[in-house]
Parts: C-alpha cells; sequence; structure tokens
DNA sequence: TCCTAAATTGGAAAAATTACTATTTGGAGG
DNA sequence: CCTCCAAATAGTAATTTTTCCAATTTAGGA
C-alpha cells in the first residue's frame, strides 16, 4: 500500500534532517533507498530494495544497499524487523512475550499477564485469520548497557 | 536459563503425542534437537542446537536439525521468531504494529492505540532498558487463507 | 525377524549478508 | 565556480545461513 504525499514527504525531511544532524553526507543513493522504503509500508528486505532500484540505477551495489539500510537503522530512521542472525527458535509454548537487544540480537522471555490476552481490533480481520499475539520490547540488554 | 523438571517433562510428553498423533517415527535424532529446545528457554538458532548436539551425537547433519525444527514448527509445537528470509525493514516510525502470516512470511501494518502505550511491567528493568514496545499479530493472511 | 516407507547423512548448491579495495564524489572551504 | 579529500560507492570476493538431493540407514508395523 502507497503512503499519503504528506508523510512521504514528512519522512523525507526527517531523513535529511537525521543525516544532516550526524555530518552525513546526502548522496543519490541514500535518497534512493530511503525514498523507496518510505514510499510504501510493505517491508522489504535488503534485496527486494536493491532490485527494485536497479531499474533506474543499474550501477547500485547491493553492498550499498545493505550498508545504508543499517546505517539508517543506526540512525533511529529505520526499524530493522527480524532476527539479526537468522531465525531462532522457541519450545515455550505457555503464553509469555519477548524482550530483544537491539546491540547484541539476545532475545529473554517476559512474562507479563496483561500481554496474554489483548484483544485484537476488528479489522484485522480483512488483513487475514489471527492466531496468536505477542508482545515485542526492544531496548539495550543489561550486558550491554555495562560495556557501552 | 534452564526449565524445571516438569515443565521439561510436560513438553517431551507433548512432544511424544505430537507426533504420534501425526503419525511420525520418533527418531533419536527428533528427540535430541526437540530435548535441547525444550531444555532451556533461551532462543537458539539451528547452528547452535546443532553445534551443541555434534559432542554426543557426532553424525548429526545440519539439515536433519533444520528439517526437523521446521517440522515442529508445522505441528505447532515450537514456534519460530524472526522472518522466514531474511531482515526486513520499516521507516515507518509512528507507532504501528504487525500482523505477520505463518505460511508465506508476508507482514502487514496494524494501527491499534490500545497496543501504543502498553504498560511494560517493571522486573523489565532486570533486563534490560527497554525503548519500544509493539504487538506481533500472528496467524495466516487472506492470500494464504484462500488458496488452501 | 523382516520389510519398507520414512528419515538421516554428507556434500553440494542456493540464498543472504558482509568484507574489501580501487575508484568516485558530495560538499566544505577558498 | 574550482579544488580537494574524507567519505561513500561499485564490483567482486568471502562468509554465513539455509535448502536441496542422492545414497544409505532405520523405526516400527506386520
Ligand atoms: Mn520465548
Ligand atoms: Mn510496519
Ligand atoms: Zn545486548
Ligand atoms: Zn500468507
Amino acid at each position: 500500500m502507497r503512503v499519503s504525499r504528506d508523510k512521504l514527504t514528512k519522512r523525507m525531511e526527517e531523513f535529511r534532517a537525521a543525516l544532516k544532524r550526524a555530518g552525513l553526507k546526502i548522496t543519490p543513493q541514500r535518497l534512493a533507498v530511503f525514498a523507496r522504503l518510505a514510499e510504501e509500508d510493505s517491508h522489504p528486505g535488503a534485496r527486494a530494495i536493491h532490485g527494485k532500484l536497479k531499474k533506474k540505477m543499474p550501477g547500485l551495489s547491493l553492498d550499498t544497499v545493505y550498508r545504508t539500510l543499517w546505517l539508517f537503522v543506526d540512525l533511529g530512521i529505520v526499524e530493522n524487523m527480524g532476527e539479526i542472525d537468522g531465525v531462532r527458535f522457541d519450545a515455550n509454548t505457555e503464553p509469555h512475550h519477548h524482550f530483544i537487544c537491539r546491540k547484541c540480537g539476545a532475545s529473554f522471555d517476559i512474562y507479563c499477564r496483561d500481554f496474554d490476552d489483548l484483544k485484537l481490533p476488528g479489522e484485522l480481520s480483512e488483513i487475514g485469520e489471527a492466531m496468536k499475539a505477542m508482545v515485542e520490547v526492544r531496548g539495550i540488554c543489561r550486558k550491554c548497557l555495562s560495556r557501552k
């Protein structure tokens, strides 16, 4: 789904401000990658972004796309979804939730009754059939805080 | 952190029941992989599991570990964390949440005020410094439901 | 115990991500 | 406008993660 003109403009302004604030160059590649991502509310991976941009920017390298995306995450203007180093598995079938460290990727179980039976919004049925809802808290874990 | 004897026994029973119900063989490899996962509340990846089991089961192949883990996910006795095909990115910085399809991995934005300011449990500070909390709903998306 | 469909192995292939160096360039300063 | 150079990129190689496959082994029913 495409984002409204207003939102897009706002995001692009935030993008320019964040780069300026950090003293980084505004390059055509960075503009293209961010615009591509900001334009849609889908959640593409690096390869998908690279694939689409390659048509208009034939020289764009995949490395630049990855580097740029992680830079944006560092700057706080983009969020990454999913684990850093591959899929993880969990045999704990009791209702519980997770804390995930943004630095090292470590994950911890959280038990919190209030989270166990969240009332899901009705419009959700337009998207699909919900089976389970869990809370994901993001932050910095103890270990990473101490060796900062 | 190690799981209590009781919980472990219960999980192992569920495991045996699920395999039996599905008419699948109970092999030493499946037992080892599940036990390894059920023993701890950490969230290891396939390689980590394989690495640890290799000491006691030198012949265990990495393929078997992957195959076995995804089988458990299909059976509903194990949950996978993170995206199926790599990290994804999101430039939407407004508070929002996600629906993720278990079949195809597609993700959709959810807007729900009730989810935006969840009150986090106090013990969370023992784990680390929380920065953000979001809800992840899991289920089957429209498209996957229709071509079932 | 025997038999066979199901499961595993080991290695190769594919897919995802990161590393590296030669080359290019944004933008500060003149 | 030019000049210049630290910062950024392209192209490719290396690494990591995940899947595929053919040959071999095995769990468990008969
Ligand atoms: Mn867990
Ligand atoms: Mn989103
Ligand atoms: Zn950490
Ligand atoms: Zn789907």
